[in-house]
DNA sequence: CTGAAAGCGCTTACAG
DNA sequence: CTGAAAGCGCTTACAG
């Protein structure tokens, strides 16, 4: 393929005017017009981004850091990016942390070397370092999922979803609800609606047995060693709360197993929205945190900033459904 | 953020210098590392991976055309391209085909204007439009999921998967069998597998009513929505195999809705070894065809290509396994 | 061991 | 309406 260089050498005419051509700037002549286009056709050329970039200091790619490249919450959020961004004319450079902080730091960086216009960053933490680096990189970075300070932010209301939720539970007649959660490194997940559930559980003067608090990984197998465990306290719960649908339906297999039925001898509710909470059988309650929705979102905030030129530490609240199954 | 000339300045050497430090070739004085190594430090100075592209001819970025970012195969194939791809520096640029045979043609030159070492084609179709713009790119180039010659090829061997899963099928006693498939437009979902379907039925002499040959898009619900047409059969068959889970699974809600027994009344098999197919009630028997593997596979591809700076036209098959489930 | 200079493929004032 | 020239941020022979 030729360069824009050769292109005008064909075209009889100098790479200036090849270039108003291509980006419709300035006039061109009827004639060199069409001298242009015919060697362009003939040839097949397309001008390289890259070489364009380096003049014009913007690339049109957004880095997209994700902390599991293949789970359906980042499937949906990269829809949800994909969907507003390549109408602008942007692409997506995708990095994969793998749920760790410091790949979150080094990906960040990583991007900035390649130029990007912006970073999205799907998080697991909100440590002072990951806060640290995003004002050192001074480019549009918009976090998601996680709450960072000074940040342009998409979240979601961890806390009340989870309060909501337990108090679904309540609602139905359950007192003794067990919770498996996550690690509490994991601010939003792990921290947020683990408090909600306590928070639920106090304001409706219930007890909370240590015995009902378990904690798994985001799998289904771990749900369920983490039931099994729960099934061994003195008086085991009625319903459980899994802070995720991976969580509840590897709980839910595990009572399944041990010939229980759902919801007539134990409840249960996730979080996610998942494929999966709808087709099993029976259909897992849930929170809908429209991670689709989000990336929408996040997305526009991320276009925001590079137009503005700032980081506008806005916060963007995403709102959450609760799905009702037949689990409960 | 400084420049290379800037940080050059700062520590009193050439850019020449600089540059040899950051990449480690030719001869750098002692003294002269320590003041850019401080200046790097203090400045946190990275260097623009756009600028040295444009020197040294690689980008060391792949990309990556999907049919749709965010359905399980396609997640799965990502994950497998970034775990190799990831280790030998490279990253992945996305662009969503969204299932259309234009857009990918359109996205093969966007990535290639954006001067990727290479690119990963999920293909819906194998037209000869495609073949010829792939030549046309003189980018390496591999194709997952459908046969294009000429090109190095990650594919499965989608007729016999299909033949073996009916003869599975008719192993357990079927001889009435339903097929559900999509548009014939998609050369290995919806000729291949169709092929194997009928293939098999005929050697083992078994009769195919027009009326339990059924045809959805990729979804659960228009599973449904053909089973029930289906089942409107004068006789109805004591089996379905459909091309994708989610088409079985479709169908399975659909008799279940009926009051039918899975497998006693109906038995139910499909393709893709989705995460559904794992936890429905029943499970689903299906095929898996190893997605990330074929990323895996797909990403060495590329990299061979690049290397030998060709594309020698290698096809790769993947192996699929069968996995029994209880919808048998 | 190190620097000056050319060049990668573009764009963009500037001048005509 | 169009071209010559400078410059974006790097790397790489070449010379010393």
């Amino acid at each position: 393929m030729p360069t824009i260089k050769e292109v005008a050498k064909m075209a009889e005419v100098s790479s200036a005017t090849v270039s108003r051509f291509l980006n419709n700037s300035g006039y061109v002549g009827e004639e060199a017009r069409k001298r242009i286009l015919k060697v362009i056709e003939e040839t097949g050329y397309v001008p390289s981004e890259n070489a364009k970039s380096l003049r014009t200091k913007q690339t049109k790619v957004i880095g997209v850091i994700l902390p599991k490249i293949s789970t359906e919450t980042s499937s949906r959020l990269v829809r949800g990016l994909d969907e507003v961004l390549a109408k602008e004319g942007y692409q997506i450079l995708l990095a994969n942390s793998g749920l760790s902080a410091e790949k979150e730091i080094e990906h960040l960086r990583l991007l900035k070397s390649r130029d990007v216009d912006g970073i999205i960053l799907s998080a697991t933490t909100n440590g002072a370092g990951l806060k640290a680096e995003i004002q050192r990189l001074d480019i549009p970075v918009v976090v998601v999922g996680q709450e960072v300070d000074d940040t342009p932010n998409v979240i979601f209301d961890e806390y009340q979803a989870a309060k909501d939720m337990v108090k679904h539970l309540i609602d139905h007649g359950h007192e003794r609800i067990g919770f498996i959660g996550v690690s509490e490194e994991d601010p939003a997940v792990g921290v947020l609606r683990k408090k909600g559930y306590l928070q639920a559980m106090q304001e409706r003067n219930l007890p909370i047995e240590e015995s009902w608090i378990e904690k798994g990984i985001f799998d289904v197998e771990s749900g369920a060693v983490a039931m099994e465990r729960m099934m061994g306290a003195a008086i085991p719960p009625t319903a459980v709360f899994a802070v995720t649908d991976r969580l509840a339906i590897g709980a839910m297999n595990y009572v399944k197993s041990i010939g229980l039925r759902i919801p007539e001898d134990i409840a249960f509710a996730g979080i996610g929205a998942s494929e999966l909470s709808r087709y099993i059988t029976p259909s897992l309650t849930t929170m809908d945190y429209q991670n689709k929705e989000s990336g929408r979102v996040a997305a526009g905030l991320i276009l925001e900033a590079i137009k503005s030129g700032g980081n506008s530490p806005e916060k963007r609240l995403i709102n959450v459904r609760l799905l009702q199954g037949d689990s409960v």
